[in-house]
DNA sequence: GGTCTGACTAAAT
DNA sequence: GATTTAGCCAGAC
């Protein structure tokens, strides 16, 4: 069994990109869910920007465009191949964005802390 | 190896 | 209520 007690272990970063990829993957369809709301299900909710970053470093197999901050706006969606793919995307999918932000967001809203547990 | 930045969040001003 | 500060950690220079 591997040790996943330490907050943030040097051995923790990259098991930390892989279990942001899985429980973005895990998301189901029509569902969005924050940075924070990963970080903290991956125990480092202090640290949602690392939840960004490995989105940024994230492969295309990654629905990345159902991540969204706590606020339910497209932050991310400037990274995407362009400005309106993320929108797109989650229109495609029942999901109404209206000026970068996710109407009735808590609606949407997939707490993987709440359903994966 | 020190410094800067980044797709965040919460609290303080 | 909008702006700023602070905290977090990993990657790039």
């Amino acid at each position: 069994m591997k040790k996943q007690k330490a907050p943030l272990g040097p051995e923790r970063a990259k098991d930390f990109f892989r279990d942001v990829y899985e429980v973005v993957k895990l998301i189901p369809p029509g569902r969005v869910t924050s940075y924070g709301a990963i970080a903290a299900y991956l125990g480092t909710k202090l640290s949602a920007r690392m939840v960004g970053w490995a989105m940024n470093a994230s492969p295309p197999d990654v629905p990345a465009h159902r991540v969204v901050n706590r606020n339910g706006l497209l932050t991310g969606k400037h990274h995407f191949e362009t400005p309106d793919t993320m929108q797109q995307l989650l229109e495609k999918e029942g999901i109404r964005v209206e000026n970068d932000q996710i109407i009735n967001f808590e609606r949407h809203f997939w707490d993987p802390a709440a359903e994966l547990l």
